[in-house]
DNA sequence: ATGAAAGCGCTAACAA
DNA sequence: TTGTTAGCGCTTTCAT
């Protein structure tokens, strides 16, 4: 059915070795025999397959990804840096959406592992399980941290701070923060962040707020928890949930930032579009994703067996304030107003 | 190193062929037997080569799927459906983003055929190419139509004439389009819907804008054009390019709906964030995506010897319009808001 | 119900 | 420089 190299090897009148040569190492053939093969596979269009040549050599020159939800513009933006960047390498990069579920992401890397020459593993919420699958394969991880397996993260923690910085200088003292998934590694980062802030400022009162989905939906389940909390800024978990707090805020006659200041973590396109535009933090996702495949292709260049001596990297990606308008000064009589 | 069938036989102490039948067809394998062979797989961690049965027998359990771009939340909403469609079929999709590259587009089709069942191609710009792989190859189009390729493809053209008929019932009769990518089918099909409209209803101008691109900087570009063409009703490629025209209006100091309504298309997350809210054309993408894996699982139960009689199903579906904040009666001077 | 054996298309020693 | 050959791990007849 399909073209074969033994197919192509008859019509040049060379045998399999030599056409296989000429597509992996040209120079190892002569100029005229290349030549002649080259034609041959040519004119018989011949398309190598890709499913033998793993087989055999393990190689495939496919980069995998695993995000938990693609319609989340914030691994959107991540996505398209992995894929811009691993382009570059000639190679192709293979994404796949876990839909949130821990149990998805691992069978998923279990099944990516086999067709790619490597993992570019995406905010994980999945963790103890069986994740020591994750030592033994090249796998970087991104928005996580997990033993000594390479990864990439933001430095939510100095995010945060900054954050807490710009709403005081405004003259907030009464904060909220709403957390996003309980598992995941950047909200904990951020909860760090508030814990350095409320250290080097005594004079905060900051209330963390539960565990909420990072999506819109999430944003307007706190906001009235936010507001009870007698907090005049409130920092949320990322956009999304900012834009969540900001229309269920709207709703209840609060205005921001006259009433309330929000911070929005992410700088992504839709912090331009909430209104107010947000406040918020910028992160180069194009830069993260980017980073994460030249780790990447370094662990898969180092060969399987990985000096274990040798640190993996942990790169941390910086974190910058955007100053919108959905930050202003504290209301006047922030001290009395507290919960009804 | 990795776990084969041969451990797994010599561990259960029977031969690789029953293993592979407990695997693929428990049925044909004595209960005892299997059971055995169930705990010798449980117990070292077997994991079949993908590659190794994919070279063997043609099939993979996967679903490939090819995207302009995958930050655009409108492709991610198809993905989001053909993922779960897919997941429900026993099936992994894995998507590749073509970065709006129209070579781009047939280069991955030819890879991920070779390691998926088939492919959803969404919205491809190029065509005349080398398509005509296509034929050969189970593969749906999305939003695209080519030849007797199956195809599902939104209802764009009565789309437009809906959002016409509103426009007009709120007493606008100069309306402008503002037009996406120049090959992109579903752009002909909006203007198609504008041809009928303007059949229907004489009394209507319509003017048609050059080709924009399809993002939030394309409606920018496009807002002044259409303000000078005069109209009062604008119609937007997308929601990003209707936000676009909002964001530039503004600037103009043009109020939106009091002195021009806009109407965006597709109803994506973006459409409610915007100020004011769009009225929109409403699209079920996740819809869209599953009916897309569904012609294609079709597709490939058939055999690749499709019977070439049969007429490839061309499913078209509909959009509702959504109405919000962004259109509103016609202003009534309109008639002379003309140019300069 | 189970096993033996023949490849799928390719790569990589090794020989010539 | 080129060809021969031995598998990679699996599925699938065909025997038993």
């Amino acid at each position: 059915m399909a073209v074969t190299l033994y197919d192509v090897a008859s019509e040049a009148g060379v045998s399999i070795s030599t056409v296989s040569r000429t597509l992996s190492a040209p120079e190892r053939v002569a100029p005229s025999t290349r030549a002649r093969v080259r034609a041959a596979v040519e004119m018989l269009g011949y398309q190598p397959n890709r499913a033998a040549s793993l087989l055999r050599s393990g190689r495939t020159g496919v980069i995998g990804m695993v995000v938990p939800d693609l319609e989340n513009p914030y691994f959107a933006g991540i996505v398209k840096g992995v894929q811009a960047r691993a382009r570059l390498a000639g190679s192709v990069s293979l994404i796949v959406d876990s839909d949130e579920k821990p149990q998805e992401e691992v069978a998923l890397v279990r099944l990516l592992i086999q067709q790619t020459d490597g993992i570019v593993l995406c905010a994980p919420r999945a963790l103890d399980n069986d994740m020591s699958l994750l030592s033994r394969v090249p796998v970087v991880l991104v928005n996580q941290v997990w033993r000594d397996v390479p990864s990439i993260t933001i430095d939510h923690s100095t995010g945060m701070l900054r954050a807490v910085e710009h709403l005081r200088a405004l003259g907030h003292r009464a904060l909220a923060y709403v957390g996003g998934p309980e598992h995941s590694r950047s909200d904990a980062d951020r909860r760090d962040g508030l814990r350095r802030a409320q250290e080097l400022y005594s004079d905060l009162t900051i209330t963390s707020l539960g565990n909420f989905p990072p999506q819109v939906a999430g944003g307007e389940a706190a906001a009235d928890l936010a507001a009870a909390s007698g907090a005049t800024g409130v920092l949320a978990f990322n956009d999304l949930v900012a834009i969540g707090l900001l229309r269920r805020l709207a709703r209840r006659g609060l205005r921001v930032p006259e009433d309330i200041s929000v911070v929005g973590t992410d700088d992504t396109l839709v912090a331009q579009l909430a209104t107010p535009q947000l406040t918020t933090l910028h992160v180069d996702l194009a830069q993260l994703g980017k980073v994460a495949v030249e780790l990447l292709l370094d662990l898969i260049a180092r060969g399987p067996a990985a000096a274990p001596g040798s640190p993996s990297p942990a790169i941390r990606e910086p974190l910058d304030l955007v100053v919108r308008a959905s930050t202003g000064m504290a209301p006047a009589s922030s001290a009395s107003h507290t919960t009804s």
